[in-house]
DNA sequence: AACAAAATGCAAGTTATTTGCAACAGAGTA
DNA sequence: TACTCTGTTGCAAATAACTTGCATTTTGTT
């Protein structure tokens, strides 16, 4: 879990050919230090109080920073995104299909599987990213 | 890809301790013929016109149905949840990021890296079915 | 400093999905 | 077969998540 500094964030949204604005910086910044990927809600409600963000610019903030590849969108049919910063490592999750428990597993190679997928692929011939979610019942709703 | 009878498909409602209506079969039924995960507008859409169901109960049959896990519920951030039957076989797809294109691929196994995962979990000890998704440009959009 | 393009706040809009409620239908039992 | 209980349905209205229009401000560039 690499930590980013304010000029590394300032560099990444730089090189995503962006412009550096306080706003979106806040929003790399609080994704680049949670442990999990997290709500639009939470994130709107963590800066709403910190930096008088409104939610529309949360919104545009997480869809250019998504379109320009430093984020990454989940879904864990929890009826809402969740994102988390786009690193090098793929995602990969453990999702409780009672409760919201999201259980992030890292260290799991899978680069094999997805270019045996790409391989047998008529429509694609590169890929970006991917995401794996594994649904079950936690330990506290079975 | 195997074939459900009518016979089949109630069974498996039967089974899944739900109760057998036309309408819950009918939308069993679409599931079962589709090849590609559908959306909620598709469906609702096909079935209105043939069998005259609300979308509501189109709604209400999706959830009771995932609930009992006959359904799988897939998302390709496309705003929109997608379903297909939860068959013994898992769900792999390449989506693209810009369109709506979804190519499934078939015949890639990853019970391993399941497993794998599972023992590294802390939170869960079982799990019931997972999905891959492999974002990247299509063809088209290339 | 001056300017064009991009970002922002606010309020209103849109889309997907859910819900309340009265009428109806399946499934077990008498 | 009739009875009854509970799950299912249609319809309209509600909600949640997310997007958009527009006037104003900011950014990066010249």
């Amino acid at each position: 879990m690499a930590i980013y500094t304010r000029e590394d964030l300032i560099l990444m949204i730089k090189e995503a050919g962006l412009r550096v604005t306080e706003h979106r910086l806040a929003v790399l910044s609080y994704l680049s230090k949670v442990k999990q990927p997290i709500t639009v809600y939470e994130l709107v409600d963590a800066l709403r109080k910190k930096d008088n963000i409104d939610q529309a610019t949360v919104y545009r903030n997480l869809s250019s920073l998504h379109e320009a590849r430093l984020l990454r969108r989940l879904d864990f049919n929890h009826g809402h995104a969740h994102y988390e910063l786009e690193t090098g490592r793929a995602s990969h999750q453990l999702v409780c299909s009672n409760c919201e428990v999201v259980e992030k597993i890292e260290g799991v190679g899978v680069d094999d599987i997805v270019k045996k997928m790409l391989k047998k692929s008529k429509k694609f011939k590169s890929i970006n990213t991917h995401s794996i979610e594994v649904y079950g019942l936690c330990k506290a709703c079975t």
